[in-house]
DNA sequence: AAGTCTCTCCTAAGAACTTAGGATACCGCA
DNA sequence: TGCGGTATCCTAAGTTCTTAGGAGAGACTT
């Protein structure tokens, strides 16, 4: 499967090697951004789906496509029927906008949308549907005027492009801990945080653990304390951003 | 930075477009620890970090160490204190076993889990962190009596860890698509519990809204209802993981 | 051996949350 | 027009959390 002189293979992990020098979210935005290029995508957007009510400016992870397009996209809704979006509910496998065109035939609102885009110089783009631990999706979208589609292609952009979504939640989630500094909590502490968490309180805590009450709300307080929370439903939060508890 | 005879990169996309012919989940699964023994590692565990009740079992995701190891280290807990797993709460970045010796002195108890997995073959092991958009985290790890863990192989290893945990939970999200059917909340029922989230007491998110105490009290009941949770610290972590609110 | 850290436990008043009932008004949809 | 959903507000008793003290036992470090 593999040929000689498979730079595609040695570019990916080049790019690999670079990136994790980089620690800036915006130094890990350029890198992605111009390794898309190398591969005719002249630009990239990644974003998470935003919920009923949710913004879709805010679940923007990266994007680097026209400022005129991104406003009409977002002003408009046009997230809710873009196909490229809307595929993704059925399927999780990868595919370029014109797989969804060979597939069926787009209704008239879906081909003003990828009209749209043509015309902002995206004439094809390509679709790594990422899926997480609680379900909730999201997509890395490279697109340009002539991209590479190849077989090998698809196969370094997919990986590059988990592999970059990655690094970019690595970078915000990076951040939230620099700005959750805090003392670390003791293993007891955590170990009653994570109770907390659950929703228990202190009294049932004290019993799945075998100690006092008292016990369990003085470690509760001390690990308020420790994570500069006033309230026990912050002090959670604030567990879980700095990576102190877990989901 | 890339040399001749660059086999890694080819391996990498070989694997990736061999996986993308893929769609069960045992064969994904074979597919992976195949080529983890490549790069030298003859096991490779996969999993989420349980909370407190949760069992490590239910949270493993891929796991091919030999059986009583595994029951050894699910029976004592050992996920608590192994060190491999709790230096995930340190750094973001992937790390060897061997590193973290390097960087800090094992405590007693430390050190009986890792020589314990000496014991059953694994020397050295390869910890990629896997950080999701809800902030949860799960780790990667392939293991080994002598891996290879040069740069060139360490990034390759990385996207490869990357990528199989995302094609691993690819698998079960399409398996389990049809389950979690929660009732979503209302827009003011999640501004609302945001504010919760942020430790905001009743009577502050009522000043801050411009509503009656009793109305932002209402409706936290109401979210903590469609969250199926009796107490708010429990909520703010349903509603979290659910995406209805943001850390 | 002294100091530090962790874990354990205690009191007690006041603040905040929980629960289970209500009620009114507005809006969109059938 | 009526129905369901949302948003607003109310009471009131009971439970849980918050705060600010304290103190002893054991482990680890210097």
């Amino acid at each position: 499967m593999a040929f000689e002189g498979d730079t595609y293979g040695q570019r990916t992990l080049d790019f690999v090697e670079r990136l994790q020098q980089l620690t800036e979210y915006d130094e890990i935005c350029q890198h992605i951004m111009k390794e898309m290029e190398w591969f005719g995508f002249s630009c990239v957007s990644s974003f998470s789906i935003p919920g009923p009510g949710e913004n879709l400016k805010a679940s923007i992870q990266l994007n680097n496509r026209p400022q005129e397009y991104t406003e009409r996209y977002v002003e408009k809704n046009y997230v809710v029927h873009d196909p490229a979006v809307t595929e993704l509910r059925k399927t999780i496998h990868p595919y370029s906008w014109s797989d969804i065109r060979k597939r069926r035939v787009l209704k008239k609102s879906e081909k003003l949308i990828m009209d749209e885009a043509t015309e902002f110089g995206a004439r094809d783009g390509f679709i790594i549907p990422i899926v997480t631990i609680s379900g909730s999706a999201a997509l890395f979208c490279p697109c340009g005027l002539e991209p590479d589609l190849s077989p090998r292609a698809r196969a370094a952009v997919e990986i590059i492009g988990i592999y970059s979504h990655h690094a970019l939640q690595r970078a915000l989630v990076h951040k939230q801990r620099e700005e959750a500094a805090h003392t670390p909590l003791t293993p007891r502490e955590r170990e009653i945080m994570q109770w907390v968490a659950s929703g228990k309180t202190d009294d049932e805590i004290a019993d799945i653990l075998s100690v006092g009450t008292s016990t369990v709300t003085s470690h509760v307080e001390n690990a308020k304390k420790k994570l500069d929370a006033f309230r026990r439903t912050y002090a959670v939060v604030q567990a879980i951003r700095s990576g102190e508890i877990s989901l």
